[in-house]
DNA sequence: TTGAAAGCGCTAACAG
DNA sequence: CTGTTAGCGCTTTCAA
C-alpha cells in the first residue's frame, strides 16, 4: 500500500488514476481539482452573497459539482466558520398541535433565513430540558428557544452562559434568561372566569393536572383562583387529575369526580380544550346536558374543541403566530450576534382571545 | 497588539495573564495546560468506553472542565471523528399524534445510546421532503428514517447516495430503498371492511383525501375498494374531501355530502380517526344516530376515538412500536457501519388490530 | 476576482 | 495509561 498523501495533493482525476471512486466522498479541493481553480473559488461559489461574481464560472463550478456527486459538508463548514446554521427549539411534547404550532411558526420564519431548526421534547420534565439543553448546546446552535420560564438552576446558567440569544415562549415572567414571547397564562384564565361570571355562572369549577409538572397549567388554577376571590365567589371547587399533559381521559374521570364532590356546580374551567373535551364526553355518557347541566369551558386553540358539538369554550391562541414573532426576534437577534452586538433583551407579549362557544 | 500565536501555544493562566476570560470558549487544550497534561488525556476521560482507567485523574479532569464552564464541541468532535452522533428522521406532520409517538419511540431507543433525533416535518409534501433530506444530509446523518415510500426521485437518488442506512416507515414497499418497518394500509383497511361485512354492513362508504398528497390515504382507499369487490359489494360510494391531513372539518363536511350522495347508506370508513371525529360530531350535530342512523369507523390510535361517546371503531397501531422498532433495526445497521459492514437489507411488519367499538 | 497559507478543536494512529 | 503527531474539509485572512 501506497505512503497515504494528504487528500488535498492526491493526483486529480486527469492522471493515470481513473477510480471513479476517490476513496470517500468527494470534497471540495476534488472538485477544485478538476477544474484546474483553487478550492477557494469553489467554497465561495457556495456563498451566493457575492452576488457580482462571474456568472459563467460559477455555474460550471456547481455543475461539476452536482456531476461528481458533491455534497457540501457543512460539520466542517460549521467548524471552520463557527457558524452552526441553526437554533435549538425545546417543546414539552410532539403530539400537542399548540405547541408543535409553534414550531411549525418558528420554522416558517427561520428557513427563510436558511436557519434549520433542531426540536427537542421534554416530556413536561425539567431534568430532561436541562439534559436536552446540554446536549444540543454542545452542538453550537445560533439560538434557543425555550418553552416556559421553569428551569433547572443548572439549565438556566448553561443558557445565560451559551452566548447566543434565547427566548423563553409560552409565559410571561418575572425573571427571563433574555427575551421572552409570551402571555400570561393566569390572566388568560381569569379572564375566562369574568366572562362565566358575565354570563351568570357562580358555581364555577378548576379542572386540571397536579401542579409539579406543568407550570403553566399551575399558572391556569393560581389565574382561576385570584380571579374566583376578587369576584367573591368561591374558589375551592378545584380537582387536580393526572399528570400533564393531562389527558381527555383525566378530564372524564375530573369531571365525574367534581360532580360527584360538589352536585351543585354550574360550570367547570379545564386547564386544556384536551381536558374540556374529556369532561364533555363524560356528561354525553352519563345523560348530562351541556351546558345544562354543566358548563364547560376549555384552554387552548385545540381542534376539537371546534369540531365536536357543542363546540368548547376557550382561550384562543394563535400558536402559529407565537412562534413566528419569536423567529423573527431570534432572527434579530442572531443578526446582532453575527455583527457582534447583543440585542437588548425584549418582551413581547402576545394575546388571546375568550372564545365563548355553545358548551357554555 | 501582539502576533496571534496559535491557540494551543497560548500562555497558561498560571502565568502573568489572569483573564478570566482565555478571548474564546474554553476549549481542551485551556483545560489541559491548566492541569498540566495533554489533550488527549482531556478527550478521553470524556469518552467512558475507556472504562479501566484511573477513577481519580478522570474525576479531576471533570471536574475541572466543569469549573472552567468547558463544553465539549460536538461539531470539532463530529469533523474529527467522522461521526456525527444522530439520525434523521422525516414525518409528514408533527401535530399527528401517530407519526409523533413514532418519532417518541425512535428516539427512546437511540437515546439510549447516545444517538439523538433530528427531527423534521414534511407538511406532506415531497418536494419538501426532498428538500429536507437535502439539507439534513450536509450535516452528516449516521442513518435516516422517513415515513412512506413516496419520494421524489432525486429524494431517493440522495438516500442511496448517502452511505447511511436508510429505514421508510410505516408503509410496504414494492421498492424500498434499503430498511422497511411497516404495515399493509390497504390490507388494515381490508381487514376492518371485512369485520363491518361481518357485522352485517353492505352499503358501505369510504371518506378521505384527495389521492396525490398522502400515498398512505390512498393506499387505505385502495384496500377500500379491493375488498368491497372481493366481498362483491358495491364500491362506488367514495368521498374526497380536503388535502392531507384530512381534518375533521373534512370529515364533518365530507358525511354531510356522503349521505347527501347516497341517503342509503349504512356504514362509513374513514381514512383516520380525526375525519372519523369530525364525522361523529356532524351527526350529532344533525341528530343522527351513530351507529343507529349510520356506522362511522376511523383509522389509527388517536386519543379522541377512544375520548369521545360513542367511541370509535377503529384500526388500532402500535405507533410508538414502530418508531421503537425502527430504532433497534437502526442501531443495528449504524453498529454495522460503524465496523465497515452494510445490514442486509430487513422487512419488519408491524401488526395493527380492529377493534370495534360503539360507534359500529 | 482569485489564490495561498494557516488553522478552527478535536480525534485517530502510533509510540512510549 | 499517557503523550505526540498529523490531519479532518472547510473558511478566514491576507496578498496578488
Amino acid at each position: 500500500m501506497p505512503a497515504r498523501l494528504p487528500r488535498n495533493e492526491q493526483p486529480t482525476s486527469t492522471a493515470v488514476v481513473n477510480s471513479s471512486e476517490p476513496s470517500g466522498p468527494v470534497t471540495m479541493a476534488d472538485v477544485a481539482a478538476r477544474l484546474g481553480i483553487s478550492k477557494m473559488t469553489v467554497s465561495r461559489a457556495f456563498r451566493q452573497s457575492n452576488g457580482g461574481r462571474s456568472n459563467e464560472l460559477r455555474q460550471t463550478i456547481l455543475r461539476t459539482c452536482h456531476e461528481m456527486g458533491y455534497v457540501l459538508d457543512q460539520t466542517a463548514r460549521t467548524f471552520s466558520s463557527k457558524r452552526s446554521g441553526f437554533v435549538a427549539a425545546l417543546i414539552p411534547a410532539l403530539n400537542n398541535s399548540n405547541f408543535s404550532d409553534t414550531a411549525h411558526g418558528l420554522t416558517s420564519v427561520l428557513a427563510q433565513r436558511g436557519l434549520q431548526v433542531l426540536l427537542g421534547y421534554t416530556d413536561y420534565d425539567i431534568p430532561t430540558e436541562e439534559r436536552l439543553i446540554r446536549e444540543m448546546l454542545t452542538r453550537r446552535p445560533e439560538g434557543v428557544v425555550v418553552t416556559g420560564g421553569s428551569h433547572t438552576p443548572a439549565a438556566r446558567k448553561l443558557l445565560k452562559a451559551a452566548g447566543v440569544p434565547v427566548i423563553e415562549t409560552w409565559d410571561l415572567l418575572t425573571d427571563p434568561i433574555e427575551h421572552t414571547v409570551g402571555f400570561s397564562n393566569a390572566e388568560a384564565t381569569g379572564a375566562l372566569v369574568r366572562e362565566l361570571h358575565a354570563k351568570g355562572y357562580r358555581r364555577i369549577a378548576f379542572l386540571g393536572g397536579v401542579a409539579a409538572s406543568d407550570a403553566r397549567g399551575a399558572d391556569r388554577r393560581r389565574g382561576f383562583v385570584e380571579t374566583m376571590r376578587a369576584l367573591k365567589l368561591d374558589a375551592h371547587r378545584s380537582i387536580s387529575v393526572g399528570h400533564a399533559p393531562v389527558s381527555m381521559a383525566d378530564g372524564a374521570r375530573g369531571v365525574a369526580e367534581l360532580v360527584d364532590k360538589w352536585p351543585d356546580v354550574e360550570a367547570v374551567v379545564c386547564v386544556s380544550d384536551h381536558a374540556a373535551f374529556g369532561a364533555l364526553a363524560e356528561c354525553q355518557r352519563r345523560g348530562w346536558a351541556v351546558p345544562g347541566r354543566l358548563a364547560i369551558a376549555g384552554f387552548g386553540s385545540f381542534e376539537v374543541g371546534t369540531a365536536c358539538h357543542p363546540q368548547i369554550t376557550t382561550v384562543a391562541l394563535d400558536c402559529f403566530g407565537m412562534g413566528r414573532m419569536a423567529g423573527e426576534l431570534l432572527v434579530r437577534a442572531i443578526d446582532s450576534a453575527r455583527g457582534g452586538q447583543r440585542l437588548a433583551p425584549e418582551i413581547i407579549t402576545i394575546p388571546y382571545n375568550i372564545e365563548m362557544r355553545g358548551s357554555t
